[in-house]
RNA sequence: GGUGGGGUUGCGGAGCGGUCAAACGCACCAGACUGUAAAUCUGGCGACUUCGGUCUUCGAAGGUUCGAAUCCUUCCCCCACCA
């Protein structure tokens, strides 16, 4: 059980409380990734400094190395990675689709080839449960399949009823306790049916928290925020929306609108290793030989250490050497501006500004970067 | 001075009579990344182009041939070993 206090809203965007184990997560969040027990590039205690009260942590990964029964013995994934604050663990089911080459899936659950070594391993709800369990995770997520884009109706529709079926799996084999909770997660594709009779099903078995997955798969962002404007309405309001791997900056404004609470995303961790860094002007590529000789910070507005204390110079000749430090440096930076355009939400919408607020956000983006000097 | 090996598109390096504007790697110019098989992947990379081609390139100059980066001659450089 985590407790879920509302404290605020903005039409239909929520601030919000999410008490856990390992201290209250202030939403709407941005979770970064860490999937293999480490958020790239960034020790733990920069990943706090950059606004984060809850990071992801991967049953897939972590059950292949270095196993669930380890981390356990060695006190929990917490302990074991140094991060005190809240973890959420995703159940394995989006390796049900990237890693769709490489398994077979029944109503059983999965059979993997492990990407590792090609060793054959099962997982399905009760072994997810249990290996969150295992992680010693505070938010556990219902083991799913992340239904791939596109899909046809009939498609999604198989998909959503076996994630149906495992999600109450998933509710049976959690043990519930103080400060840890299990999420359920809508499917349902692009069909707002589906995503209705996903939701009514979730509802029915009883989560503490509801997350959309499935999105950002390729649908576009229009698509995606269409869905969300049929299937928010339909989770219960006193629990934390989750909108799972997204987004871009523009994708967690336009959702945080829509009523989403919570996101997770790849995308400032691994655009940092990839020279993308976003900003309050929007995507810019420091690889990209205007930034050469530009002696100017990244993001005049920001506060990280990567555009205080260096230049787009310097981090553009990081990059170029393939210096661990330009990922390192970038990937707190994005995680910073993702960090930064969070808070900057809640507080628009305890203010009850954030139409303003979006607006001014969209008019900075589109504006473009800084021109070359 | 002698013997041998070599000079190829930014660099390294294939090619050794036609299918060569010339493999491949690097560098360079861009693009993509959305519950991480990703410090990854994709495209471009002589010039011009009405996108079908046209033109100029393989140290230099001559030559052989229908045709030369590839064969011959001379010259200019480089490397190795021997004096």
């Amino acid at each position: 059980m985590i407790g879920f206090t509302v404290i605020a809203s903005d039409g239909a965007a929520r601030r919000g409380r999410i008490a856990t184990a390992h201290g209250t997560i202030e939403t709407p969040a941005f979770m970064p990734v860490g999937t293999a027990a480490t958020v790239k590039a960034m020790r733990p205690e920069e990943v706090a400094a950059t606004g984060a009260d809850i990071i992801l942590g991967n049953t897939y990964h972590l059950m292949l190395r270095p196993g669930a029964e380890r981390i356990a013995a060695l006190g929990g994934l917490h302990r074991f990675m140094n991060w005190p604050h809240a973890i959420l663990t995703d159940s394995g089911g989006y390796q049900v689709m990237s890693l769709s080459a490489l398994r077979e899936i029944n109503e059983e659950g999965v059979t993997f080839r492990s990407h590792l070594d090609g060793a054959r391993m099962e997982l399905g709800p009760e072994r997810s449960i249990a290996i969150q369990r295992l992680l010693g995770a505070d938010i556990s997520m219902a083991f799913d399949e992340c239904t791939p884009f596109p899909a046809t109706e009939d498609e999604a529709q198989r998909s959503m009823e076996l994630s149906m079926r495992w999600a109450a799996r998933s509710k049976t084999a959690f043990a519930d306790r103080d400060g840890a909770g299990l999420f359920g997660i809508v499917q349902g594709s692009i069909y707002p049916a589906l995503r209705e009779q996903s939701a009514a099903a979730l509802k029915e078995i009883g989560f503490d928290g509801y997350a959309v997955g499935g999105l950002a798969v390729g649908e576009g962002q229009e698509k995606m925020f269409s869905v969300l404007d049929e299937t928010v309405p339909a989770l219960p309001v006193d629990r934390p929306h989750y909108l799972m791997g997204v987004g871009k900056p523009a994708d967690l404004v336009g959702a945080v609108m829509r009523g989403i609470d919570m996101f997770d995303c790849v995308l400032p961790t691994r655009s940092g290793r990839t020279a993308q860094a976003f900003t309050r002007r929007g995507q810019i590529n420091l690889r990209n030989a205007r930034h050469g000789e530009d002696s100017r910070a990244l993001d005049e507005g920001c506060t990280c250490a990567a555009c205080t204390q260096y230049s787009r110079a310097y981090l553009h000749h990081l990059v170029r050497a393939n210096e661990i430090l330009g990922s390192m440096l970038l990937t707190e930076h994005n995680l910073r501006y993702y960090g930064d355009l969070m808070r900057d939400l809640r507080g628009a919408i305890e203010s009850k500004a954030l139409a303003d607020f979006a607006a001014g956000f969209a008019a900075m983006q589109a504006g473009g970067d800084i021109p070359p000097l």
